[in-house]
DNA sequence: CGATATCAAGATATCGATATCATATGCGGC
DNA sequence: GCCGCATATGATATCGATATCTTGATATCG
């Protein structure tokens, strides 16, 4: 019977559906369905055999049509900021095995990820989704404002109490990165640090705050080189700047590897010796740090256990389990510089 | 009437249907739904005023239902490959791009973006997406068998020709971009070149055919290096094997920028000057490419676009029309060496 | 003027799965 | 022999939207 259909409307490739099981099986459809869900409502006996007709014909469960009864969609919805012209946007290497470590987690809890830009996130696939993540420089306040009326669970990758703190934040601890870059020039007695970077950005101000508070412990007042492009050209630029200016120091903490390499190389430029005259730490640990001439000295962050951490968030949140928000520790890799 | 509900078995937060907005519009829901998707056959008067309804009201369309009814998903599952330990892995920075342009193109066409490993591809989520698009060296010849038994429109990111030809591929013109390396050699008169890479990998295979072919026209044969690991130090290494052998070389091609900067760092260790004693071309243009010193000539290839064109032939194959493989041009950036 | 378009809106059935309530059968205990 | 209870299964209603078929009203034409 249904099988054969009088017409067919909405014409697609004819997939088996429950009913088909339960006609081949010889009982009803919620048996099917209780079967394929390892309800112990249902004969073990039974349960095999459907699950094994289930096999052999190839059923496929309509998502849609589950989720429709039981009112939820089993989706996250990852909402990237796009900014391509940007220097650093979430397009960039690091940023993204955040992606890698999300999807990962996500999928193997029976979750799908669908991934979004920032602009069309008024879209309604989005509003459909079980949880929202936040990742890029989306995590600004009037971003995430507007994510919190859409009312779903939702988790924001940046900085800690970024934002009224009404919602679960997942970052690295910038500030702890901070610290520990200060307590590595002060063991090796610097005494005239830099930092470069960009305290606008509320992640970066994080590591200007445990840099200058740790360094303040000792006496010492860091001098603040604002950069707001994270490329090599702006590292040499600033180095250069502080040359003209005629100021005196002995160490750098650069916000991010590609600013350190300008920062070396303008050194050498102008004459001066890594480590020995000025000693210098980068940020994220790229690639490109380790073969680096000589080896660039870092900050690591994890972020593909990020990516698994905030996905595990937003799924304890749609669960109703209580949350609450995270830093991750930082790690500084000390090579030669 | 349809508002108050008698139970509410799956508790969830009460949002605006179809019929709840008939009612207040005093129209049937079917007047609703076609006056919510600009349908002609509602009055413009009546559709205007249904619309203002739903905004005021903030009424959000039931994807599920809606997918439902019209089985369909109106979405594409992205299956990028995770070797998380790999030299090259889809988690790189510029294989992202593509991710991009995809999610881009995708979501303004009203399509979400499902993203997956590899791993779970026989998720329901994806069983039901429209289409499919494949990323990374999953467009291996077993696992597009794989994907093609799910019978989707599937177009796959890779080189031209792999993988049986039964389906669509998009990738960047790597043929050409050997080609035009080869090109440049000849036209500054260099007669020994080397090719550094892994052949095993089809777009790197394709590279070096047309590195090959077109200095076979001017009665050159290079020299094939293979390097598995695209990084710094297998370029220097590259570079040190060949001086080993003595090997008389005056231009290298490289598969990837960070393999030619570590053969430029060799050469400078060996004493030879870029360009003069050696030309060097890399592949990708990463933006230390361009801040190297020497900077560094590159074969640039647009993944933005190529994110773009992937995400147009699905939806092209979605609906029904004919779609060929494309190739995207390469551009040769000649910068110092 | 009657016949036929054209336009606007409604009635109904349907997509596929599952919650809830109802039913049938078997079994032990008093 | 009847009640209660557990086990296994079925019937029905429902999730929210839309395709298709109808219906009614107005317009157009020979």
């Amino acid at each position: 019977m249904s099988g054969i259909k009088k017409k067919q409307p909405l014409a697609q490739r004819p997939s088996l559906t429950m009913a088909d099981l339960a006609e081949l099986a010889g009982v009803s459809k919620i048996t099917v369905s209780r079967a394929l869900s390892e309800s112990t409502l249902v004969n073990a006996e039974t349960r095999e055999r459907i699950q094994a007709l289930a096999r052999k014909h190839g059923y496929k469960l309509n998502v849609s049509a589950r989720n429709l009864r039981l009112r939820r969609s089993h989706t996250v919805a990852v909402i990237v900021e796009m900014k391509p012209s940007s220097g650093r946007t979430m397009w960039d290497p690091y940023p993204l095995s955040l992606l890698g470590g999300i999807t990962q987690e996500l999928t193997s809890a029976g979750y799908s990820v669908l991934l979004t830009t920032r602009q069309d996130a008024g879209n309604a696939a989005v509003q459909a989704a079980d949880g929202l993540i936040l990742l890029g420089q989306g995590a600004r306040q009037d971003a995430v404002r507007l994510y919190d009326k859409l009312g779903l669970p939702m988790v924001v990758w940046g900085a800690a109490g970024q934002g009224g703190d009404n919602h679960t934040v997942v970052g690295s601890d910038n500030r702890q990165g901070g610290i520990s870059a200060a307590e590595r020039f002060l063991s090796i007695g610097r005494r005239h640090p830099v930092f470069i970077g960009n305290p606008d950005h509320p992640e970066m101000a994080q590591r200007l705050f445990g840099f200058v508070d740790e360094l303040a412990g000792h006496g010492i007042k860091p001098l603040l080189l604002r950069r707001a492009d994270f490329t090599l050209e702006s590292g040499v630029d600033a180095v250069r700047s502080l040359s003209e200016r005629k100021v005196r120091f002995d160490a750098i903490f650069a916000c991010s590897d590609l600013l350190a390499m300008g920062a070396i190389r303008a050194l050498v430029e102008l004459g001066q010796t890594v480590p020995n005259d000025v000693s210098v730490i980068g940020y994220d640990d790229t690639p490109l740090g380790a073969s680096f001439l000589p080896p660039l000295s870092t900050v690591r962050q994890n972020w593909q256990e990020g990516g698994v951490l905030l996905a595990r968030k937003v799924l304890a949140l749609i669960h109703g389990q209580p949350v609450q928000s995270q830093m991750m520790a930082t790690t500084l890799v000390v090579r030669s510089t």
